[in-house]
DNA sequence: TTCATTTCTTGAAGTACTTCAAGTTTTTTA
DNA sequence: TAAAAAACTTGAAGTACTTCAAGAAATGAA
């Protein structure tokens, strides 16, 4: 998949998951203002796809979006359920797999609470620093849930 | 489980999965302020723990507390992963609640990155006008991620 | 069925961010 | 390798909230 090219659209069902081998990917929303909010990135060996638009079919909320060239495995949902229908140790492996995945997203809810702006910026960049560097400022500021001008100030030690 | 009364405190590890057969539970943090933030509740039919704490082992984060009076099935980490093993249908059954858990979680994040606080309250009131009366009004502006006293404001319609 | 406790309300003062606009730098594409 | 596009920076002005403090109302326990 090409830079910038999406999987996925707004509006549209989602009857695929996709498994990331190679390049990084982002789902995203655009809000009231017409700017890009990051809700999640996923990187090699991660899953992501929309699973309420997967599961209960009903129109995303959501773009996927290669931030980078990319190489993916997409999966249709009707095949992905009928082989775990068939290995009960994959069904396991996709369960802790989402349970895990909630789990990390209620620790993101935890930062968003409790810290500031600038305090989550430095707990994102001590624990991945490598990937600071490789996505756009602007796409990781709106993960973190603030502007990117407010990113720029942070990084120049003008807060 | 009487009012009040936690199942699971900050630093335990949790190695228990909670079914709320009646009442409302809530997962809920203490922040340096030292005020209550709920991230989680949880009423009739819901699964309540904190999953990363379950599989990895780790101290918790978070307090799981009974909102009101409540009953509960609670079942070892041991007991019901062996359970899932013999029962390939659980397993399938587990995965689906968790995928919709985390798809859920991702929604909430939309939510809080895209409304004003009066807009999460009227929002959460439009969905769920009776758990709004059921829940003291503070540990649901926590959960809406605004003061108690703001939310005070918002109902008296001083904003 | 009263008292203690918990929860809710109100206004005033403060602040952590956002928005805007314009310029600069970096990266991508042809 | 030049031109175009994307990404980043900066300062000034604005705002959606928070915090504090104190009183009022509602609820739970004995």
């Amino acid at each position: 998949i090409k830079r910038k090219e999406l999987v996925l659209e707004e509006g549209q069902i989602c009857n695929k998951i996709y498994f990331i081998v190679k390049g990084c990917m982002r789902q995203y929303i655009i809000n009231t203002k017409g700017t890009e909010q990051t809700l999640q990135f996923g990187i090699e060996n991660w899953w992501i796809t929309d699973y309420l638009s997967y599961h209960n079919y009903i129109p995303s909320n959501f773009y996927i979006q290669a931030v980078e060239q990319s190489e993916v495995i997409a999966i249709d949902k009707s095949t992905l359920e009928s082989i775990l229908f068939q290995i009960p140790k994959l069904e396991r492996y996709f369960r802790i797999v989402a349970q895990k995945s909630f789990g990390a997203a209620q620790m993101r809810i935890k930062f968003l609470f409790t810290m500031s702006a600038e305090e989550r910026y430095h707990h994102f960049n001590g624990l991945y620093p490598e990937f600071v560097q490789r996505v756009p400022q602007y796409m990781l500021a709106s993960y973190l849930d603030f502007s990117a001008e407010f990113m720029s100030k942070i990084r120049a030690g003008k807060i």
